[in-house]
RNA sequence: GUGGGCGUAGUGUAGUGGUUAACACGUCAGGUUGUGGCCCUGAAGAUCGAGGGUUCGAUCCCCUCCGCUCACCCCA
């Protein structure tokens, strides 16, 4: 065994992977490039009280899962386990209030919670993310979903479903909460012990408590929906009533209201949603998000809505590959050189310099090897031709280009990069 | 943090309480004179995850640790 591997929870992307990668992040930027947002990169680690104070201090994720640590300077920075508190930071630190609002941005990169790792979850991982900030009206909530849908669709992954609830605000929700504490306080002898231990603390999270003797208890519990104040319960109407707009365009767009939708992350307020494959278990979210108008002020801004979501690109890339969305070309360089001997050598580094100046993708067959050998590498890589160059070739001036893709006879062409980006482009 | 499964060449696997641990793919080299793909031959490549124990002897049995993996918690 090799005495150094990537961390626990980390993993390489090898070249032969990449593929996936670029495409993934292809159809993330030109999605968003469609909806009007903007490429934001922010650091990958912020001051710690950012997080604690963004996401929260009650959150699993602060409480255990951040990577923590003090710099030589004394302060204690974390490597960002989420985005939006960052694009936020960003929005205060920038002035970007001075935009026309919403201002639309989005991110895609890497995050880091430390987890134990399991299928789809890993310690460092990547995400796309996109945030519409400054705008509270439920037109905006439609377009992220709408954005987050097109995406899963522009990737050519189907077969999901649309999860999405009402969590209300500030106002409507601490009448919410004690409703909740107080229906599981009647079925205190029914829930799991872990339910028991967060029942004041976290009541929300009560809801998606996947145990099975949990899971009845929580479906008849009271919702929150039915809690929401005048303003959320309007803001939720006029969500759920646009959102059946978007059925004209994508007719397998069915949102299911989910009353025990809740999210980890203290953040949120209204709307919140997911998107997952219909028939999944486990870590399967592969894109969710919600509303978060209370987050800007908490971290020192002036009160503004905003609202975002952002994506498991790690889960997105093995939804691609189980369902065969995207097909890897195999594809391989335009031309190898086969060269024997010094003069040859010389020769064949030139020329293949030139050819790759004028853009074709050209490489040197290893220097040293059997003819036999060169061409076994030649074909091996899948070049469309090699280039034969010995002594005799040289001498003549005459290379011989030989196809690898298909049975037609090589043909002599003049050693000049003119005559060979020609013959190699097909001219 | 808790529980289950698994750890043999780069990859995927086989195997046995006892001399040189096997196969496939991959890599490299050959199959006469400068020409790939198929085929054939050969070579390199594994302290059988680590440490301890049982035994005359362990890769194989036992324990501990480490790692990978799946699940829980939670989330992307």
């Amino acid at each position: 065994m090799p005495s150094f591997r990537a961390p626990r929870g980390t993993y390489d992307i090898l070249p032969e992977e990449q593929p996936y990668w670029m495409f993934a992040l292809k159809t993330a930027a030109e999605t968003a490039a469609l909806f009007g947002y903007g490429r934001i990169d922010t650091p990958m680690f912020e001051p710690t009280d950012l997080f604690e104070r963004g996401v929260g201090d009650a959150t699993d994720i602060v409480q255990k899962e951040m990577y923590t640590f003090e710099d030589h300077g004394g302060d204690s920075m974390t490597l960002r386990p989420e985005g939006t508190a960052g694009v936020c930071r960003a929005y205060i630190e920038h002035g970007l209030h001075n935009q026309p609002q919403p201002v639309r941005m989005y991110y895609a990169s890497n995050f880091f919670r430390y987890e134990r790792p399991q299928a789809g979850r890993f310690r460092q991982f990547a995400q796309f993310g996109v945030e519409a900030i400054g705008d509270g009206s439920p037109n905006v909530d439609v377009e992220v979903i709408e954005l987050g849908w097109s995406f899963i669709r522009a990737l050519g992954i189907t077969g999901t479903q649309l999860r999405i609830n009402s969590i209300g605000d500030a106002e409507c929700r601490p009448a919410y909460l004690d409703a909740l504490r107080a229906y599981y306080r009647g079925h205190i002898d029914e829930v799991c012990d872990d339910d028991r231990q967060r029942l004041e603390r976290a009541p929300l999270r009560l809801l998606d408590c996947k145990k099975r003797q949990c899971q009845a208890i929580g479906n008849a519990a009271p919702k929150s929906t039915d809690y929401l104040c005048e303003d959320c319960e309007q803001h939720w109407a006029s969500v759920t009533a646009l959102l059946g707009g978007l059925k004209e365009t994508y007719p397998d767009l069915d949102y299911y209201v989910d009353h025990r939708l809740v999210r980890g992350l203290d953040y949120y307020t209204r709307t919140v949603f997911e998107i997952e494959p219909e028939n999944a278990a486990g870590q399967s979210t592969l894109l969710g998000g919600g509303r978060y108008d209370g987050l800007i002020e908490e971290i020192g801004g002036q009160s503004t809505p905003g609202i975002g979501y952002a994506s498991g690109l790690d889960r997105i890339i093995a939804e691609i590959k189980a369902q065969e969305t995207y097909e890897v070309s195999d594809a391989g360089p335009d031309a190898v050189i086969v060269h024997l001997g010094e003069a040859a050598g010389l020769r064949a580094s030139a020329l293949a310099a030139g050819l790759r100046a004028e853009g074709l993708s050209v490489l040197t067959a290893p220097a040293g090897r059997s003819m036999r050998a060169q061409m076994r590498y030649s074909n091996s890589l899948n070049a469309r031709y090699a280039l034969i160059i010995g002594d005799r070739e040289i001498e003549s001036g005459e290379g011989a280009l030989r196809p690898l893709q298909s049975n037609d006879d090589q043909v002599g062409v003049s050693l000049s990069v003119e005559a060979l980006s020609r013959a190699v482009r097909g001219d």
